[in-house]
DNA sequence: TGTACATCAGTGAACGCGCGTTCACTGATGTAC
DNA sequence: TGTACATCAGTGAACGCGCGTTCACTGATGTAC
């Protein structure tokens, strides 16, 4: 019998759920030990048999966060074929995602792990994932782009459409609706792209 | 006599110089009040008669800190004629401050102020006031677009920069020297201001 | 210039609160025979 | 199937620590006359 196991699974898995909610509700900043556990109505202290401390609990919340942005992503490349309108595509799924989830979302980069414990390896793999994708939709844009160079410019890609996806929800763009927002991000794109095509074109 | 007052004035600017000191060498995030009284050699009660509390204390540190970057972008495009250049030369002044004065230019972003404490109106005005000196870049190369779209624009362009900075100086860009990025920032505003001006083409 | 009083900057010990983590205890689940 | 013992998840009160802020007190500076 895995009885004990199970058990085991299932209240880790209701403590992660509670603290989603929480973070989505409140934001990662304000949360509590005490206010998971008593959402999952159980003990304080059952935390730390479930996991090794909150910054664990919080890791596995943005691991999660990230596999779902992963599908997020998946999905908005999926039924497209052209490659000009990739890095749109993603850009505007990763916008979307960010007005969808803004707390969840602010998690994966405002917590802050305790002095001196770094960010695990398979998490940082779960990120460097999801770079690939950019990566992927850049190649044909810049097809003379060395790999090291395209990973480069993949991460120089994500840092700019996050900038403004992260700039806009902290609320600097003052007046801004969702809408405007795609659209600002839209046109900031088609002029990175007509200006990828105008160097290849001038180098081919 | 002012001599009272001129003592007062002395105190505050050398607890800011302290918390600066203290800030630069790490960061906001442990910046302490009896730390910062310390090394003034002041008592710690000292503080709140100087100013509000501490998150008044920090705000005085980065309206500084804005004011010291303010300096280095009008330097940066002061000796410059050519509109095409000026985003450009913009972005990388943004990038060596940020390098310059890593844990300065951090505490703007990420210090957080006590939850229902907003940020005064003359510290915003102060962030707006800088955000000027890239609409003003902007306009030569998209004089087509109104007012309020340059002003959007501009907004759109300092997130997407800052967050390339932002994201290397987090440490996401493995084994990229200070150099590379330059070059990074510098050719990603290439193909920026190529996408304009063929646009601009296009429409003129 | 001198005296008496008022003001307020400066002091630092103590307060207060938040909150992650521990730990001795219990009782349910698992194992051996 | 039943009994005795072992294990370990679950409990929640208490610990421990950090640290911003307060406050009663003092002494220097300022004011009135």
């Amino acid at each position: 019998m895995a009885t004990r196991d199970n058990k085991r699974q299932d209240l880790r898995a209701r403590i992660i759920e509670a603290a989603e909610a929480r973070i989505a509700a409140d934001g990662v900043q304000t949360l509590r030990a005490r206010d998971v556990m008593s959402d999952v109505g159980a003990a304080l202290g059952g935390l730390y048999n479930a996991f090794e401390d909150l910054d664990d609990l919080v890791l596995r919340v943005n691991s999660q966060t990230l596999a779902r942005l992963k599908v997020v992503l998946q999905a908005a490349i999926a039924g497209n074929g052209d490659p000009r309108a990739a890095l749109k595509v993603l850009a505007l799924a990763y916008l979307g995602f960010a007005q969808d989830n803004p707390r969840l979302w602010s998690a994966l980069f405002e917590h802050r792990y305790a002095p001196g414990k770094s960010i695990p390896d398979w998490h940082l793999a779960e990120q460097t994932e999801l770079l690939a994708y950019i990566s992927a939709a850049l190649r044909p844009l810049q097809p003379s782009l060395t790999d090291a160079a395209l990973t480069l410019r993949a991460r120089t890609f994500f840092g700019a459409i996050h900038g403004i996806v992260a700039s806009s929800l902290a609320g600097r763009f003052v007046g801004v609706s969702g809408g405007d927002l795609a659209r600002e991000i839209a046109e900031f794109l088609d002029l990175l792209v007509s200006g990828m095509t105008e160097r290849e074109e001038e180098r081919g």
